[in-house]
DNA sequence: AAGGGAGTGGAAACCGGTGTCAAGAGCTTC
DNA sequence: GAAGCTCTTGACACCGGTTTCCACTCCCTT
């Protein structure tokens, strides 16, 4: 009987051998296990960092598994775990430059870890928006989610994280859950700084045009400039606080809304890029000439703060950063460096759009 | 031992409904098949549509699926079918309106499919590009990639993911591959359509600026320009021609230096809307007013184009479409219209930066 | 009525990993 | 020198599907 098995054994592993040296097959944890003379089981605690393996034994394992460029299947292995290791970003953001940066930063934060970024934008209005993201989720096992603004301000998604055990890290302006859910973007010092920049220009007459009220970041914007101006003993006029929709064409129109008043202000704080964009157009429109006759500056420093004439003074958000900090969070990675905090707060930009106003 | 068996076996069922009922647990194919009344086998049957089932017995299956709002695991389907039900996207696009749009696109073609979208950003001048690449597709045993430019235009790619056997779609602006690979993109015909209507303004003296060269649509664009011009008995005058790279700077020092040429050309048509931004810029900095004193148009119609002023006379990419069509020609959905190819051909949109030349 | 083919359903193995649990090795301890 | 302990290791079942193989039912020939 033994004697009849062995060579048959030897004989499959040849066989097994010689489909794998020629690259017809991928190594499996079997192949390794037979290489290095153990069992599977053994293998898969080198893998997983199991401490109850010997030393010597570890070094032989990973010895082979280097040899043979061994990965574990991902599918395989999340069948036995219950779950994938894909990790969802879910996003109901109309800014393009936003959302691939955010999911540039977030890869950056996965690389190499073995982790897959799968994306899912959705309507936020959606009657089975609920049901669409649960179905993602569960569909999928995912490992965890990411929420960016504003899906991420949704507490019925929250909720329903929370009730399905999913992982999830909220990235916002504020800190809505608990520590460990949150990556906080501190968009209030952002503006604030922006604000002291402008009572630092000497402007006094400031006008503002806010963002979609369906974004946390809108009154965290509008809320630190106002911080800033108190600083300075001065208060935000609410005549010349205008109500944009993060557009291009919603600043034009904020802005001439503005232009109109009397007395004009010198200057206008829009609450982001595109806007700023368009609070130009309205200046030019205007016959008003940017900075000289009036101070328009935005938040973000997405691409546009820079393709319009004069380049915008600006916030700079440093998405990339707070990606990659979110899936450092989320799959709480040992080797990676905890990633400083400060790093993801937005600074200052300043460029040729903003000026001190004209004397009176 | 049956009559003992029995009770055992509905005991088992009773718990098992009781976990499923509460919600404690998703349904298996195993709770459908004993739900039914059948074998696992048959329920299978049911989900891969296999001729081999009395038409009855489908309808008691489905019913129960629906019912129990049952749907297979991916993960043990890959596993057993040797293959994830992941897309991947491989790409090295600068612009994050096209990525967005694509994502979006290729989105709306696998909506309903069971399939997801993994995204994969890359570095094609990388040295471990195309084993970074190889990776990501092995290790996650991808069902298949859609590869936009630039990457799509890398025979490596190709000639990879031949060697491996992944599906692919390239999606280009001219044929590269066999049909059943490729989505065309057509942009010489945009460019032409934007030729014949500068010509038709009666510009003859155009300037171009080319995209970076390492996209075959920089080469197409200028291409489809120098078919209309040819068909008008016109000639692109080569020292009229200037170097771009896709980008806001590159289009305004561009716009520069064929703005410096004497004489000077009365239209400029830039390889896409940033160029054409940093063309207006330059116009406005040697006190052109456009489109008075100098035509300036673009290609893409990006979000840039309307945001500038005066708002771009464009050519618009139906990039939406385009990846739409793109992941049902990868997925070859029987349900979906094939895709009607007329709506990923480009058109022309104009809008105020184009207008005559003044009459000398 | 027996033979043969097509249609239908089940048992068991398999995909490539993981959890459970018990056994063997090597070392103390009395 | 045997019991008792910890440290390693492997056998086996399992995750939730699919595939292979086979048996069984029908139904139509001859």
């Amino acid at each position: 009987m033994t004697s009849s098995k062995t060579p048959n054994k030897s004989a499959d592993d040849t066989d097994a051998n010689a489909a794998l040296e020629s690259g017809r097959r991928r190594a499996t944890i079997n192949d390794i296990a037979r290489l290095a003379g153990v069992s599977k089981k053994t293998v898969s605690r080198v893998i997983n960092q199991s401490p109850f393996v010997r030393e010597e034994t570890r070094q032989r394992i990973e010895a082979v598994i280097a040899e043979w460029g061994y990965a574990p299947d991902p599918q395989a292995r999340g069948l036995a775990f219950r779950r994938s290791f894909l990790i969802g970003m879910i996003y109901d953001n109309p800014n393009p430059q936003y959302v691939v940066n955010m999911q540039l930063g977030l890869l950056d934060g996965m690389r190499g870890s073995g982790f897959e970024l799968v994306v899912h934008p959705c309507d936020r209005s959606s009657p089975t928006f609920l049901q669409d993201v649960r179905m993602f989720i569960e569909r999928q096992k995912l490992f965890g989610v990411i929420l960016p603004p504003s899906v991420s301000e949704d507490e019925r998604v929250a909720d329903l994280l929370r009730d399905i055990g999913c992982e999830y890290i909220r990235i916002a302006s504020v800190p809505l859950d608990e520590e460990e859910h949150m990556i906080v973007g501190h968009d209030r010092l952002g503006a604030q700084a922006m604000g002291e920049h402008l009572v630092g220009l000497g402007h006094q007459r400031i006008g503002f045009i806010t963002g979609l009220p369906s974004f946390r970041s809108s009154h965290e914007r509008k809320g630190g400039f106002e911080d800033a101006l108190a600083a300075a003993g001065l208060k935000l006029d609410a005549d010349y606080v205008v109500q944009g929709a993060y557009t291009f064409e919603s600043g034009l129109a904020a802005g001439e809304a503005l232009l109109a008043k009397t007395p004009r202000p010198t200057a206008i704080f829009a609450g982001n890029d595109e806007m700023a964009a368009g609070v130009l157009q309205a200046a030019r429109r205007a016959g008003l000439t940017v900075p000289e006759d009036l101070t328009v500056v935005g938040f973000d420093d997405f691409q546009i703060a820079q393709a319009v004439w004069p380049p915008l003074t600006t916030v700079h958000i440093p998405t990339r950063q707070v990606g990659r900090m979110a899936t450092e969070k989320l799959i709480a990675r040992e080797g990676h460096e905890p990633g400083d905090p400060a790093s993801i707060i937005p600074h200052l930009v300043v460029r040729e759009s903003s000026a001190a106003p004209k004397p009176v």
